[in-house]
DNA sequence: TCTTTTTGGTTATTCGTTTAAGTTAAAATT
DNA sequence: AATTTTAACTTAAACGAATAACCAAAAAGA
C-alpha cells in the first residue's frame, strides 16, 4: 500500500529525481512527462514520506507545545490558538502535558529537543527556570515562553498585561466604595506577582493601606481545577469571610476562582451585597452563575496565536541571522463588568 | 550543536554501528568500549535524530488525533486522556482541530495519513463517513473513532453508554413526577440519536406519549461553545418555555446546555420549581450555578485513554496479525443528582 | 596442536527523499 | 557548418540512523 517515489518513477518510466521535481515544482519538466508522473502518482496512491523528506531537509514541520497543566481550560485555549495559527502555516502541533510537575516538564522538554520539532513553545510549570536555561543552553531551536516568564533566561515571551488587568479590577472595586479587598491567588509565580503589583498600585493610589492578611495564596505544589474546589484557596476564603471585615474579593486566576466561588456559594453569602467578587480570566461559565461574575478577560487564544507566530517568525529568521533579539509581547486584558460587583 | 552518530563514533574511535549497538543495547559490547562511547555521547551532547531512526524503523512514535471541535471542553478532556495514556507508552500526541468543518477534517486526515503517524484517533465532525471510508480504505494504519460512530465503516470505536445515560436522566425526571419533558440536542448525529432513543424508552416505559414538539435540535452546521449561548438552541428553549407546558428539560449535551441554561436564566424561571433541568456531560461549572445542575456524566478522559489504548494495541497486534476484529467499547455514564431537578 | 566457537567488533546496505552536478540532444548563435 | 546555449533529464551523493552480513582474534574443545 505504501508506495515510494521509486515505484512511481519506475511506473512513469523516469528517474526518481524527475518525480521529485514534478511533485515539488523545483525544476521545469515537459508537460507530457509531468502528466505521466502525475498519473502514476494517482494510480499508486502515492504520498511523500514526510520522515524521509524531513530527514533530508532537516526540518519536521512540527512545533512542540509543553504545557504546564493541560486540564486547565486556560491552557487548552492557548493550545487552541497555537494550533489554529500553525495550521495556517502548514505546521502541526505536538502536545505534551507536564501535569504541573517539574520532572515531567524536564522530560517533556528533553523529548521535544531530541524529538525533531522545529520550535518549542513552553508554558512553564514554575518561574524557576534555572534548569530550563541549562537544558536549552546552546540549543539552536527557537523557544517561546507563554503565560509565565522564565527568570534570568532571555527568550521570547508572551504574557498578558497582568499588572494593568489587576489594577483595573481593583480600581473598579475601589470606585464602587470598597476598601477592604482581598487578593486570592492560586500560587505566587511571576505572573501572580505582577497581578499583586496591580492590586497594590490600585490600593496605594487611593491611599488605602495594603493589609497583608488580605493577601492569600493556594499551595505551591501541583494544583488542578478539580482539587481546588475544596483546597487551600477555599479555606483561605472561608477564613477571610469568617474572621475579617472584607467586602470584596479579587480572585487572581481561574484556578483560585473555583475555590473562592465554591466557598462563597456554600456559605450562602449574597453577591455582591455581602461580598463583591471579580476574577482574573474569563470563561463562559462566569455568565451562568447568579449573579454573573465580573472578570478581567485574558485572551488565551490570542496568546497562543502570538506565541506560534513568534516561533514561526524566529524559525524563518534563523536562516539568515544567527543572533536575534528577544521580544516580550503583552496581550492586553479586557475588563468585563457583570453583576458580581 | 546537533551532532550525529558519526561524530560520536569518530570521537570514540569506533564504527557507527558500535555506537548504535551501545545506545540501543542490541549487541554485546566490551564495557571499556561502551564507556568510551557513552563519554563521547555526553561530551558531544548527542541525541539520536528521531527522523532518521524512524525512517529506518518505519515508525514515528506519533499518534494523531483529529478532533472535531477542540474549543469544546468535552474534546479537550478526551485529548487529555489520550495524551496521558500515550505518554506512558512513549508515544506522543499530534493534534489537529477540524473546527467542525468537513473539509478541514478531510485535510487533517489526509495530512495525518501522509504525515508519519503510527495510528490515528478521530473524533469525527459528523456521522456521514462515506468520505472517510474512501480516505481510509486500504490504509494499513490503525484507526480508532471516538465519541461518534462512523456509519457503515467497520473500525474500532469508543463511545459512551448514550442510550442508558439518557434513559437514566429522563427516568429520574419521570420518577419525580414529570411527564412533559423536552429533549434539546445541539444536532442530530449518531450519538444524539442514541440519547434520543434513551429518552424515548424512558417515556414509553412509563406510558408517557412522546410529543414530537418537545424534541428540538440546534443547527446542523458548525457550532461552537460560544455561539450557542444565543443560538438556535436558545430560541428553541424560549419557544418551549413560552408556548408549551413543559415542566422539565433534558439537555442532551454540553453545547445544548449552554443555550438552554442561558435561556432559563434570562427568563428568570425558577429551577427546579418552574422547570427542572438535567444535562448530559458533566463539568465543574455545573456546581457553580444556583441551583447546581444535575448531570449524566460522561468520562471523556477515560474515553480518550481507552481510545489511545485501543490504538496502541492494534499497533502491536498488526505486526503479528494482518486481519483483526473491530471492537466497540462503551464507557459507562454516571448519574449525578444535583439541585436542578 | 588443530579445529571450532565465541567475542567484539567493522563494512556495507537500506529506509525515502532532495538536490548538486552531469549528460545528451535539440535549438540558437555566429 | 561549427559552436554555444538551453531544455529536459539522469546519476549519484547526501540526510542520520539501524542492522544483516562479514571478519579477526581470542577462548574453548578435541
Amino acid at each position: 500500500m505504501k508506495s515510494s517515489i521509486k515505484e512511481v518513477a519506475h511506473l512513469a518510466g523516469v528517474s526518481i529525481a524527475t518525480v521529485s521535481y514534478v511533485l515539488n515544482g523545483t525544476k521545469k519538466v515537459r508537460p507530457e512527462t509531468e502528466k505521466r508522473v502525475l498519473d502514476s502518482v494517482r494510480k499508486l496512491n502515492y504520498h511523500v514520506n514526510p520522515l524521509a523528506r524531513n530527514l533530508r531537509k532537516g526540518e519536521s514541520k512540527l512545533i512542540g507545545f509543553v504545557v504546564s497543566d493541560f486540564s486547565n481550560y486556560f491552557f487548552q485555549e492557548i493550545a487552541l490558538g497555537i494550533e489554529k495559527q500553525l495550521a495556517k502555516s502548514g505546521y502541526r502541533l505536538l502536545l505534551m502535558d507536564s501535569k504541573e510537575q517539574k520532572e515531567t516538564e524536564v522530560d517533556n522538554i528533553k523529548n521535544m529537543l531530541a524529538g525533531a520539532v522545529d520550535a518549542l513553545i513552553i508554558a512553564p510549570t514554575s518561574e524557576d527556570s534555572s534548569f530550563l536555561r541549562l537544558l536549552l543552553a546552546n540549543n539552536p531551536m527557537p523557544v517561546v515562553f507563554v503565560d509565565r516568564r522564565p527568570e534570568g533566561y532571555e527568550t521570547d515571551t508572551v504574557l498578558a498585561t497582568n499588572e494593568t488587568g489587576a489594577y483595573d479590577a481593583v480600581k473598579t472595586l475601589i470606585d464602587k466604595g470598597h476598601t477592604q479587598i482581598a487578593f486570592l491567588g492560586s500560587r505566587l509565580d511571576s505572573t501572580m506577582q505582577e497581578r499583586l503589583n496591580g492590586y497594590r498600585r490600585a490600593l496605594e493610589e487611593s491611599s488605602i493601606p495594603v493589609n497583608a492578611n488580605y493577601i492569600r495564596f493556594g499551595s505551591h505544589e501541583s494544583v488542578s481545577q478539580r482539587s481546588l474546589r475544596h483546597g487551600i484557596v477555599y479555606h483561605h476564603t472561608f477564613d477571610l469571610i469568617s474572621n475579617y471585615d472584607i467586602t470584596a474579593i479579587f480572585s487572581a486566576n481561574n484556578l483560585a476562582t473555583v475555590g473562592v466561588y465554591s466557598c462563597i456559594k456554600e456559605t450562602n453569602l449574597k453577591v455582591p451585597q455581602d461580598i463583591a467578587f471579580i476574577t482574573f480570566d474569563d470563561s463562559f461559565w462566569l455568565t451562568m452563575t447568579t449573579p454573573a461574575i465580573a472578570a478581567v478577560a485574558q485572551n488565551p487564544e490570542e496568546m497562543g496565536k502570538v506565541a506560534a507566530n513568534l516561533a514561526l517568525e524566529k524559525l524563518l529568521d534563523s536562516q539568515s541571522f544567527e543572533e536575534y533579539s528577544f521580544q516580550e509581547i503583552r496581550i492586553s486584558t479586557q475588563f468585563i463588568l457583570r453583576g458580581s460587583i
